[in-house]
DNA sequence: AATGGCCTGGTG
DNA sequence: CACCAGGCCATT
């Protein structure tokens, strides 16, 4: 499940071999997967283009183009982005669509459940329009003072709003439960309850967390491979999530599961409150 | 702010 | 054979 940490690992696994690189052509398998416009169409304004430069922006991969435009990437919970040698390439039952540079290169987007989307934008102004994304993590405009702001006055579990991209962007299922298990508070807890000091601990927990799993080259329970079509670290250090029934590591007590938000949730009953 | 839909492979 | 995983979006 590619969050902020999966997707930053993608992009800076991708970047050195594309960045330079001129598309020639896209083969689109499943035209499902592009957003707003035609396989053609996405032809016509990819080729001959050359790539300046990544980017992400929450969970959103993007490749800067030479004509100001953007071709950005969603790979929602199965889709992978892998470059592919000239030698070496071929297709898999799930590769939905591929992007050929003069080089001979070619970057290969397979995705299993047909969720991942491939979104081309005109300008800057439209991408944002369109993603409509909240603070990224490590924004330093977001401070202690500015989190507890947005937390204030909501009703609304603070697990479901660290999932909810229009605030801060980037977060999912795993890293929320790991963010929340490190600052010591229980998921349904209502946003706007959390103390100036708990709200300060989780914003730290959660950048912590996230940092750690970039640093890890993400989670790797069962899909998500770099663009080399590595696996990444996390998936060891993961405190709850998905260790229901067995032991906390702080104090031993049983992690437990609830629903919340329409998503499992692991805690620790003892350390989270 | 909460819910169902989109998907499909793996599991019970 | 039903159900679950879980991103995001549209609908209520």
């Amino acid at each position: 499940m590619p969050e902020l940490p999966e997707v930053e690992t993608v992009r800076r696994s991708l970047a050195p071999r594309i960045v330079g690189q001129v598309f020639r052509s896209v083969d689109v398998d499943f035209p499902g997967c592009l957003e707003g416009l035609a396989p053609h169409e996405l032809n016509e304004r990819l080729r001959g283009r050359c790539v300046e430069g990544t980017f992400r922006l929450g969970k959103y991969l993007g490749f800067s183009l030479d004509s100001g435009a953007s071709l950005v990437i969603h790979l929602r919970m199965t889709g992978r982005l892998i470059f592919c040698e000239a030698t070496h390439f071929e297709k898999t039952e799930y590769t939905r669509a591929v992007f050929h540079f003069v080089s001979g290169k070619a970057v290969r987007f397979d995705d299993q459940r047909k969720f991942g989307r491939v979104m081309w934008f005109a300008n800057q102004s439209s991408l944002e329009r369109r993603l409509a994304l909240g603070y990224e993590p490590f924004d330093p405009r977001l401070g202690e003072r500015e989190f507890s702001e947005l937390l204030s006055g909501r009703r609304r579990s603070i697990k479901s709003f660290l999932l909810d991209q229009k605030h801060i962007a980037g977060i999912g299922n795993i890293y929320a439960d790991e963010g929340l298990f490190r600052a010591g508070i229980a998921p349904w807890r209502p946003a706007g309850t959390l103390s100036q000091a708990e709200a300060a601990r989780l914003l730290k927990a959660v950048r912590e967390v996230l940092a750690e799993g970039i640093e890890y080259k993400g989670t790797s329970l069962r899909d998500y491979v770099d663009g080399d079509g590595r696996k990444g670290g996390f998936q060891e250090r993961l405190r709850v999530y998905g260790r229901e029934g067995k032991p906390c590591c702080l104090c031993g007590a049983a992690v437990e599961r609830v629903v919340l938000a329409g998503r499992s949730s692991f805690y620790c009953p003892r350390c989270q409150a």
